[in-house]
Parts: C-alpha cells; sequence; structure tokens
DNA sequence: TTGCTCCTCACGTCACGTGAGGTGGC
DNA sequence: TTGCTCCTCACGTCACGTGAGGTGGC
C-alpha cells in the first residue's frame, strides 16, 4: 500500500536523489507520510516520475520540463529546438572524434592542431623554442596560412646552421653574428622560394586584426629568442633579401 | 609588452573567467604584476592556455589536463578512452534524435515511449485512468510486451460498453455491476483471442522482479479505478474465462 | 542489541557565468 | 569628472552525488 522513496526511485529507474531533488525544484508533489514521517508514494507519483525520466532521457532540462506543464503533450516548437541542439553537440562531438582518430593513428602531439602535429614529429629537432613559437603560429594564421607554414616546415631540410642558431647565446659579438646569419642565406633564400605562397597565404585567411597578428608574432619573437638570435633574424633577412611577392 | 588577462583570453579563443579559473585550479601559473597590480601575460601563457583550449575542445576534462603534465604529449590510454565515451555519448544522444524524431513525425506525446504513442492517439478516448495505467505499464513490461499490448490496444475497436466503465460510480449497485461484466464480455474476449500471446509476451521479457510486476500493476488498478470498476473486471474476467494459454 | 531503512540538512561536483564593490588610467 | 579596464571576493548554474547525524522497524 504505497510505495517508499527507494521503491519508487526503482520502479521510476532513477535514484533516492533525483526523486528528492525533483521534490525540491517543484517537479515532483510530496506525497502523503505515514505515521512515522515516511513518505509513501502512489501511482500517480510514479506516472509523473516516469513522465519526467522519458523527457530528461530525450534530453530537455528540468526547467524545459515544468514549462511544459502538465498538460502539453506535444510541444512542437521544444522538440524541434531540441532537434536542433542535439545536431549540433553530434556534429561538435564527432569532429571531435575526427581529431582525436588522426592523432591517434599518427601517433601526433595532442595538444597541437593535426596539422602542425605532422611537422613536429617529423622533424623531431625543433627546440623548445620553435615549438612554442609554432603553437603561437597556429591560432594566429588561418587555416590556409597554419597549412602553408606547416608544409613549409615539413619539406625544409634541417640545416645545421639551424643548431647554431638555436645554441646562439644572447651575447654573441657581431663578428659572430654577421657570419652565422651569411652562412644560413642559403637555407632561408630555399625555404622561401619553396613556398613563395606562404606569406601571401598567411596574410590571406588570417583572423579579424591584422595588427593583432603582427603584434603577438613581435611578442613571441621578443620573448622565445634571445637578442643575438633577433639580430640574426634581422641580418638574414637583409640578405636575403624581401620575401617574393 | 605583456598582455593583459582580457587580451591574454582573446588571443588564446576563450574568456576572461576561463583564464581566472585556470589560475584557480592550479593550471596555468599566475604571471608577474605591473605596479598597479595588473597582470602582465607573456607567450609562454598564451602557449599554455592553447593547450588548455585544444585539449578541452578535444573533450579532456581540466582534471585530466592537468593529470598529463606538460611532457605527456601523446597519452595513448586517455585518448582511446575518451574516444569511446565519445562513441557512447554520441550513440546516446543518437538514439535520442530516432526517438524525437519519430515523435515530431507522428505528432506523438512526448513523454510516452513511442510504441503507446500510436495507441494512445489513434483510439484518442482512453480515460486519464487508462493512460496512466498505460505509462505504469510502459515500464513494466519488456519491450515485447509493451509493444504486443500496444497493438491489442490499437487493433481494439472502442466498443460502447467501456465509456460506461470509465464512468461507473464506486457506489453502482451489484445488478449493474453484474450486467455491465455479462455486456462486457464480448469485447474483452474478442481482445483475448485476438491477441492470445499477450500474456506471453508480457510474461516473457518483463524486467528482473516477477513479483515487483505484480505488486505494480496491483497498485496501479487500486489506485486507478474504484472499487465498482474493480469489481467488474474481476466478473468479467470470470465470465470470460482464463486467458488463453 | 544489531543491521537495515528512512529522514533532513548541507556541502561537493564541474567549468565556468555573473554581479558586487572598489580602484587605476586617460 | 566621465567612461573604460582591471582587480578580488563570492554566490549562482545544473542535476544531482555523497556523507553527516539522527531515528524507526524488526
Amino acid at each position: 500500500m504505497g510505495w517508499s522513496t527507494r521503491e519508487l526511485a526503482e520502479l521510476g529507474g532513477t535514484t533516492l536523489r533525483a526523486v528528492r531533488h525533483y521534490h525540491a525544484v517543484g517537479l515532483l508533489p510530496e506525497p502523503e507520510r505515514r505515521a512515522n514521517g515516511y513518505k509513501q508514494y502512489g501511482v500517480s507519483h510514479l506516472v509523473k516520475v516516469l513522465r519526467i525520466k522519458r523527457l530528461t532521457d530525450l534530453g530537455f532540462s528540468l526547467g524545459q520540463i515544468e514549462a511544459m506543464g502538465e498538460t502539453d503533450d506535444h510541444p512542437e516548437e521544444a522538440l524541434r529546438t531540441l532537434d536542433a541542439e542535439l545536431v549540433e553537440t553530434i556534429d561538435r562531438l564527432q569532429r571531435a572524434r575526427v581529431e582525436l582518430g588522426t592523432i591517434i593513428r599518427r601517433a601526433a602531439p595532442a595538444d597541437l592542431p593535426v596539422e602542425l602535429g605532422a611537422a613536429v614529429t617529423q622533424t623531431a629537432v625543433l627546440s623548445d623554442a620553435d615549438r612554442s613559437f609554432m603553437v603561437v603560429m597556429s591560432r594566429v594564421l588561418g587555416p590556409q596560412g597554419l597549412q602553408a607554414f606547416a608544409d613549409m616546415l615539413a619539406q625544409t631540410e634541417r640545416d645545421e646552421t639551424f643548431d647554431e642558431f638555436d645554441a646562439l647565446p644572447p651575447d654573441a659579438d657581431e663578428a659572430a653574428r654577421e657570419e652565422l646569419a651569411e652562412r644560413m642565406v642559403p637555407a632561408v633564400h630555399a625555404m622561401y622560394t619553396d613556398h613563395s605562397g606562404l606569406y601571401a597565404a598567411a596574410v590571406a585567411d588570417g583572423p579579424r586584426d591584422q595588427r593583432l597578428t603582427v603584434d603577438v608574432v613581435g611578442e613571441a619573437m621578443r620573448e622565445l629568442y634571445n637578442e643575438a638570435q633577433r639580430d640574426v633574424i634581422r641580418r638574414t633577412r637583409d640578405l636575403a633579401g624581401p620575401p617574393p611577392n
């Protein structure tokens, strides 16, 4: 003759705490009590719990269920809205799965866009600074620029002068800087000519604010490379001439 | 020379509050302050925020990201576990979409299993008690029993004696009860013979506890139908004989 | 008396959102 | 002085989960 809270929960396919929560938010009326204060539920409560269970399983929030009231059997609008949200969510999760799949197959780093992942694992000799620089670039470049950048990295032979560059101490004297810059020119020139579209692509679909791109790249350069290295970059750029186009 | 919290958030593609939250949970170190107490972020922070953004977008929790540490590029196990969870979630949402689609197409009640929905809308004359009874049954019966039950309802012609039954007052005298029972026999008999598999199906794959089924159905009967109605059901059952097989 | 159930607070979870109240910079 | 940004609490969100501390039933 009447069910306990736990029994109601089990009959409704839910939990003790959920039933009490439905009381708290006013979705489920409290039943009569026995002499000892125990709650005593009837079929009407079970029907309400089953209704809530059904609707939450479909994806409705408790607030929406309350808003429907007990009378509205078929809230057309809400049903369509929910369906659209489900499509959205499923899409997003599926895109995540695609990325995950690529990462797993290629054993690529999980925290980098997959386009960059390939470049990083192939030319496994990137310095920490280079890697950080690329993470920043991956955000600043648009998809096209990112791809072009990754292609360039993947196809560039690791020149031994790059290692010297990475190891260059901040107090390297002018002669050493100029000498390194001169020896780097051929490799840098090769990068440019093999990937003459890079600059255009990077500028083409970079995100919203162009100044922001420049600022961020400049800031990254300052923080990731020491003074001597930045000087070498400048010297190399002057020697190699401006990027084509 | 360093970014503000808002700038860092925008560069990282996230929000002010998220950045502060990452501080609070220890995922992001606090940067140096300016003389006025304002935070001043650098590229290292941007790199960390971008990493967090990337991993949360894939579906990792902040706790998991913390557990990975900064060194573990490719947490194989975690990646596979996450993928499995995504499959689970996507599946569940897709099942919900299938149900939603059916409900929308058939303009069926959202809070009933679709099998019952058809029966309810077709024989639109179910009393509230009948409807509640069916909701309870839909939980107590297994899928086979539910389907059989729905088929029976959908194919049963609404007999005019059913309306009399619904309207029967609790204090109806014995003569009235016996008389109604006798007139209901043909309709009830037809239901039985057209759907002789119902009882078997209901018992076949009913959920776990058989006693529970009996208790629930009995309770529902007691609460949804008045004394006279229950008496008529008993009399009709006696007159119509036991269910076949 | 022991073990199990029921009850009511009330804090915890997760990843932030949203003011409240006060101050710095131009 | 006004308007905008930055700061630090601190409570709110959502749907419950998880004890804490006490009592009833057999």
